[in-house]
DNA sequence: TCAAAAGTGTTTGAACTACACCCATGT
DNA sequence: ACATGGGTGTAGTTCAAACACTTTTGA
């Protein structure tokens, strides 16, 4: 095994020259930026801008810049749409089909975001895109509709083994409010013996020694997340 | 919510002039190759091309052509490297630093592959690749260290939860055969008895009524995967 | 006093762990 | 006979699921 072969050894320099065909294809990132409020899953949309959609939605999405990561172009995004920074994401699939976009071949990077939408720093009115349920969501631009699908599976299937959805959640919160997330995001119903005993055995929160306010039946205890598991930062990009 | 605003709207023909700029970043794929051969797991590699990474060997890749999807050109990259078609592939994920490559701008999309070491149709004499032992790759070309390191993440998360493991093995094989793939994915050893319970469980195999022949202990039967776990294709590219 | 949600414990089954002995074959 | 791996079962633990009643507050 493992016989070596001398290579024809080629330098950056040349390589660029040879390689300049082949940089004809757009890079995107679309991110897929979910909240949560009064028992339901949001998405954020706005108009599609293309004639071909027209009246359609579509992800916030945008083309990456050439001296930007992918990571960057995506943080970017969130800044311009939602006026927000430091946000929980993940990468979640490239998606790169030759026909996906009728302006030319783009290849887009999908990211799923968490934001919390009582967040007085978010600012999405007077911009071109709003909050949709995402159980409402039936048709979308592009390929967006595949791509939402993808990101609610990826969030199913980690949110219950991360202490991720934190994100959509004010500093101070409910055992109520936290099962009512993990409802609508897994679209079941949980038991809430079990469910607290669950959470419990998970150690991500703490009990805040305050009570609910203003609630038109017995108060329950707030609880917030520990310390360090409000990281946005992934390992990988 | 969800108040409308009249956005202006552009054709897709108008948009591709704006855009033409933006059409500089060059898109490549790696497969990361993965394969199995007396308790080791392998990876393919080759020695780079590049002069700034001269005597570094590097994953397979290529830039993705204008009229390929992206899964199209992780299957001709694997084709071209080692003569297989339908071989078990998935996507990973997508690098995209800005200062990643030498050449210039290129983002790349990581798959992972899982192959038979011992097919017949496996062409990898003459050309310029070769196996190497996972545990012992220590550096390569590019940030290919990194994507080596997430693929076998991935790899070791999912070979538990799915029917992927078979590809790497002959048709039919032992179960002490299989305990040893497993091995030498995570890295671990795993107790006999709990092993062959927990396969049992997932009823992946089945038996094959044949025995193995001429080794030098008691023989053990052969398995082999049930029909419809031997999938290639993934379900979102 | 009623409505609404808070808070709490037990029982059952499934799955995982640790662990030891006899069996079949080739040399 | 010996070396090598094949083949098997039990007991303890952990986790998940099903399931009901009392308490506290505001209206």
């Amino acid at each position: 095994m493992a016989e070596k072969v001398t290579p024809v050894l080629k330098s950056a320099r040349k390589e660029r020259q040879n390689l300049q065909s082949f940089f004809n294809i757009a890079v995107s990132v679309d991110c897929v930026i979910f909240g949560y409020d009064k028992n339901e899953l949001f998405v954020l949309l706005r108009e599609s801008e293309l004639e071909e959609y027209q009246g359609l939605f579509s992800l916030m999405g945008d083309l990456v810049r050439p001296n930007e990561d992918l990571t960057e172009a995506s943080y970017r995004i969130l800044f311009e749409r939602t006026g927000l920074q430091h946000v929980y994401m993940e990468q979640v699939h490239t998606f790169g089909k030759v026909d996906r976009h009728p302006t030319g071949r783009v290849i887009t990077t999908a990211y799923f975001c968490l934001v919390n939408m009582q967040d007085q720093r978010l600012a999405i009115a007077g911009r071109d895109v709003d909050w949709y349920p995402v159980r409402k969501v039936k048709q979308l631009a592009f390929d967006h509709q595949e791509i939402l699908q993808l990101c609610i599976r990826q969030l199913q299937e980690r949110v219950m083994e991360r202490p991720m959805i934190f994100h959509l959640l004010p500093t101070r919160f409910s055992l109520r409010e936290l099962q009512s997330v993990y409802e609508a995001i897994l679209g079941v119903e949980l038991d809430r013996r079990n469910f607290r005993k669950r959470i419990a055995l998970k150690d991500w929160i703490t009990d805040t020694q305050t009570m609910e306010k203003e609630v038109s039946h017995r108060p329950g205890k707030l609880y917030q997340v520990k310390s360090g598991y409000l990281n946005t930062t992934q390992s990988y990009q």
